[in-house]
DNA sequence: CTGTTAGCGCATTCAC
DNA sequence: GTGAATGCGCTAACAG
């Protein structure tokens, strides 16, 4: 048992050719059952593995995909490795996840050996200080189809899986609406990022569609905190403002503007309805009663997972760039209005 | 721009041969340094990138190890791979991650995978299905050394890296003594489980060693969910036990319990310390005053890395099998106890 | 159905 | 310091 056992020397013991032996493992119509039953008892005998890289090599497939996130235990992309992972397996793929933990350079090496690997797709959400998109660029002439989801980049010849923050705006302030509410106050986040431009846009839709008038007052742009929400319900409260609705653009401000609620539960005279959209399962801990809209990992990594199969077996490199968007899902509490 | 450039192209290029070449690119000292620039900026020109498929194969080894994890999602897990990453990165290493979502069929795949693609060494927690030993069994003529951590099994010939959980359980008490509790409560899970068992020893090794009495009536094993926690505390609080400390053997039953003191508060004598096991960063934020005990999963993913490389870079399969015990340590809160 | 031949891309002998 | 030759382990093309 001096080195591991190759088809060479499973050949040699059943005195017929490596190529035989090949085919045998690979469960070719082209070899008699009877030479497959002697090749994989043989196998076993031995302790044969096959060797992935020579097979690889050979073949210039590796059958893996590789996703590089900024981090896993961030619950979003948790989620959307566990729909990356179940389309890749179904499909008989491998994956190999990589965190970039928000660093560029991180991010470029990973990029770089993933494609050193031979990876035969990539499936990318950049890390916030990803601004040069050197690297990224470079993949273009690397014959390796590549998809962003969530975090994208503003280059041109990639696929891009998001979320649809628009709807989401618009689907937590309808069901506002439909609560009855007409003062709904908007918490959002620098409006410098997409996504928080996105879900006001949506938000004042929604408004549109039902009549509501808009009042800049209502909005509240801020970093999205704890306290921001808290400071922003307070200051709004204390000027007298009616309101009977919130729609935060994340759990945490949610979650604030609860707090100060409910400690002024005297001044305040009725309950007012929340929806924020949820970044971890947290906020359900904290605050049962928050109605929260759900941003779909799973579905996210699914579909990006979907399209770079796509693009792999259709060997077509000239990709159409497109853009899909995935709806984020109202997740409905216990609501405090009826 | 058909194919990918390889070291023949650039060789060809400059009318050298390809193994100058690779010399060159991996900086060889018996290259001209001229030769070496001309190389390079040939490869550039070409982007030409190396294939580690080819190069792994002749030189047999990978520069990777492999994790296996039930959940990636899990805080402990990945903390514990974030402590992989970095020691293995320092180290000039590549990781794999892998999940097996606590079933035993996934691990099997996974660890014959990353076997086949011949990993330079193998970092496991084992699933929770994981009472077969087979696959892991077979590891040892694999060549490639293994170590399990935190979910260790009971095969010999492997190495592990645990937590401390006796000393855990020492340490938790302890400090609940030194601030002056004498009736300390126990919520304990279940015994079969060995870190459980753990726990509770210590619990009993600090009371005997502080001259404290143990009384049966203080521990209660249960599956500790949050309920488990409350309904503990209200027995024995009806039945007018006297406490004045609480430890419990996760976050979940110490905020349960804490529920309970805290609804009651009028009828309880004096605030009751608590302590915890903590699985999630959870706890912090939903009791912030909960004194947890954290399992290092970042230590235990340094060590057992180290570990592995260690057996890696001494090429001795016939590692001798050692544990090492990684304290968990004792993150103070303001404690409700002076 | 099986054997022969060739080579994936690279790194390492051994010559010179 | 560089070139020529060899092979890592496997698979694919072509015979027969």
């Amino acid at each position: 048992m001096s080195n591991k056992p190759t088809i060479h020397d499973i050949a040699k013991a059943l005195r017929i050719d490596s190529s035989t032996v090949s085919r045998a493992l690979n469960d070719s119509p082209r070899v008699t059952k009877a030479t497959k039953v002697r090749v994989l008892s043989k196998a076993q005998e031995l302790g044969y593995q096959r060797n992935m890289l020579a097979s690889n090599l050979r073949k210039n497939i590796t059958n893996t995909i590789g996703v590089v996130v900024p981090r896993i235990s961030r619950h979003f992309f948790s989620s959307a490795i566990q729909g990356i992972e179940e389309t890749a397996y179904l499909a008989g793929y491998n994956v190999i996840i990589c965190q970039s933990l928000e660093q560029l350079e991180r991010e470029k090496k990973i990029v770089d050996g993933l494609v050193a690997n031979r990876v035969d797709g990539l499936l990318i959400s950049v890390s916030m200080e990803t601004l040069n998109y050197d690297h990224l660029e470079n993949l273009k002439n690397s014959r390796i189809p590549v998809i962003f989801f969530d975090r994208h980049c503003d280059i041109s010849g990639f696929s891009n899986v998001l979320i649809d923050d628009f709807k989401g705006g618009f689907d937590a302030t309808e069901h506002l609406i439909l609560q009855g509410c007409k003062h709904i106050v908007h918490l959002s986040g620098p409006q410098e990022l997409e996504i928080y431009k996105n879900r006001f846009e949506g938000y004042k839709a929604a408004l549109k569609q039902y009549g509501i008038i808009y009042y800049e007052e209502y909005v509240n742009s801020s970093r999205l905190m704890e306290q921001d929400g808290y400071i922003s319900m307070q200051k709004l409260l204390t000027k007298n403002i009616p309101i009977d609705g919130v729609f935060a653009a994340n759990d945490l401000s949610a979650i604030g503007a609860m707090k100060y609620v409910k400690e002024q539960h005297i001044k305040i005279p009725e309950t007012i309805a929340f929806v924020g959209f949820s970044n971890e399962p947290v906020s359900e801990i904290i605050e049962p009663s928050l109605t929260t809209i759900d941003q779909s990992g799973f579905e996210i990594g699914k579909v990006a997972t979907q399209l770079v199969l796509k693009h792999i077996v259709s060997k077509d490199w000239a990709q159409p760039e497109h853009t899909i968007l995935i709806d984020a899902h109202l997740i409905e509490r216990n609501s405090s209005k009826k």
